[in-house]
DNA sequence: CCGTATCCCTATCGATACTG
DNA sequence: CAGTATCGATAGGGATACGG
């Protein structure tokens, strides 16, 4: 038999998964990253995470900010003025990020040793 | 003038980038969590990752292994039997993805509330 | 059992152009 | 300046088959 609770812990999981999907991505992280306790305009950013396109940059804004990690502001001035920063959930995130970066950093001699051995 | 500091600066930046891009995706996070501290076989592994084809598993495990995350170990029997295990720095990616994952659940409910505002 | 290769379709992405 | 839309090119990814 089903019950309720299987029932919601299964809806949660395949949520989980679906945040997870959305979320575990490079341009995801990396505009985490360099949003941090920031706020920047949409131009900023294109500028600040090297190599974006317009585009990736506007598809991941709306996805953040869909799953309620960056909060987006709009100044009705013209030219218009957007602004974004992370939400309490974002910080959040910002910390996992933050631990990727760090283990990155640490190991990166490991990991191209590794590649070198790898090559062969 | 560009210094042999800048020089190894950029190119570790370079990689740094590299690692981000190779590991920063769904499915290397579902093997990694999923791998823990076990050794799981290939089809283990394919069962236990819920979702993941053939391809997409031998694709990522290969990229695991070349950045020496997981170590891979042929026993050469008949059938053939393949276990994979995280190795150090694996294991200190697993930090990461295990924080990703409490964080997960600790904002699962802020999510799906901002995805339903966002619905208007 | 595990791995690679092939086919084929789809989603992704960059470039460009246009609107408010 | 910010955002959307469109259009090709290309990479992602599933299904399948076959080899070790």
């Amino acid at each position: 038999m089903v019950t309720k609770q299987d029932a919601d812990l299964s809806r949660a999981d395949s949520l989980a998964r679906e945040i997870f999907s959305d979320v575990a991505n490079k341009w995801a992280f990396l505009i985490i990253e360099t949003l941090g306790d920031r706020t920047l305009r949409f131009s900023e950013l294109r500028d600040a995470v090297e190599g974006i396109s317009h585009k990736m940059l506007t598809q991941n804004l709306r996805m953040l900010e869909r799953n309620g990690l960056v909060e987006r502001e709009v100044h009705p001035t013209v030219p218009p003025r957007v602004e974004y920063t992370l939400t309490e959930p974002g910080q959040g995130l910002r910390a996992t990020v933050d631990s990727m970066c760090g283990w990155t950093q640490r190991y990166l001699a490991d990991i191209e040793a590794a590649r070198g051995r790898f090559a062969r």
